[in-house]
DNA sequence: GGAGTTGTTTAGGA
DNA sequence: TTCCTAAACAACTC
């Protein structure tokens, strides 16, 4: 589920404990999410500190506690959310935050997500990511630079680089260039100076547009949009009404509209 | 019961 | 070295 804008909206849902005190941590050590984080430390570190500070960066996120931070990754199906204070852990609660009045809780079943945690407000691990795609940095020489140096590489693969793209996931990228009416397997070599500034461009757009419908109130994306239609063998371009086309691309599973986009 | 899933890392080949 | 692909991770839904 979490891409850019969900990775926004979800950061928010411990909103509510910004300010308290955690009282207790209860982490289910063996869980995968820990293969990145020792539980041991996130209980010691967090406990009576308060959640003073809620960032995100593309996908990842990071709650400060003081001092300390930590680092949040949702995978594919991680979610964060506020039950009461004496919440007890369901079966894929791995992390639980216990305040007086509430508990901070992340649940991911499939284990894809991951924790970091360091004794200081400015971990390299957050302050070393890339610039975001909605922000000045993330310039159109960066993007330029990036498709000639992944110049066999499909478009649909180079969007979901995290290292030049962060946020873009699988239904982002696929939004993208269906904007761009660009064929996700095409080779990123091939796009001339006008058409890579159109990606870069797109990109940006997708990305803001993303954020004011989901990022706050985990809006629904209009009809006009391919996210509409993607998921649905038989589904139709929104723009002329062709059957989409669907294929693995990049290693993802990719729709497209053969008559806008082609082949 | 099998196929498919909105993510990332890693191993190995080119 | 650098780039690119496929597999692995794990549990749920259709």
């Amino acid at each position: 589920m979490p891409e850019l804008a969900e990775v926004a909206f979800y950061s928010k849902k411990w909103a509510p404990g910004l300010g308290d005190r955690v009282v207790e941590v209860v982490c289910r050590d063996r869980a995968r999410i820990y293969r990145t984080a020792d539980p041991a430390q996130i209980r010691r570190g967090l406990k009576g500190k308060r959640l003073t500070g809620i960032e995100t960066k593309g996908k990842q996120m990071r709650f400060v506690f003081g001092e300390a931070s930590l680092g949040l990754h949702l995978g594919m199906t991680g979610k964060l959310l506020v039950k009461k204070g004496d919440h007890e852990p369901g079966k894929h609660d791995h992390l639980v935050i216990r305040q007086e009045r509430r508990s901070l809780v992340f649940r991911d079943a499939r284990m894809f997500g991951a924790l970091k945690f360091e004794a200081s407000t400015e971990p390299a691990w957050w302050t070393s990511l890339p610039p975001e795609v909605v922000s000045r940095s993330f310039t159109l020489k960066a993007v330029a630079d990036y498709l000639r140096r992944r110049k066999g590489s499909p478009l649909k693969a180079v969007l979901l680089q995290q290292e030049r793209f962060p946020g873009v996931g699988n239904w982002m990228a696929d939004e993208i260039l269906w904007r761009c009416k660009f064929h996700p397997a095409r080779k990123a070599g091939t796009l001339d100076e006008e058409e890579g500034e159109m990606f870069w461009r797109e990109t940006k757009q997708l990305c803001r547009d993303a954020l004011k419908i989901i990022g706050d109130k985990y809006g629904r994306p209009p009809t006009s949009w391919l996210f509409r239609h993607r998921w649905r063998r038989g589904g139709k371009c929104p723009r002329d009404g062709a059957i989409l086309m669907r294929a693995t691309i990049g290693g993802r599973t990719t729709a497209w509209c053969p008559e806008c986009q082609g082949k």
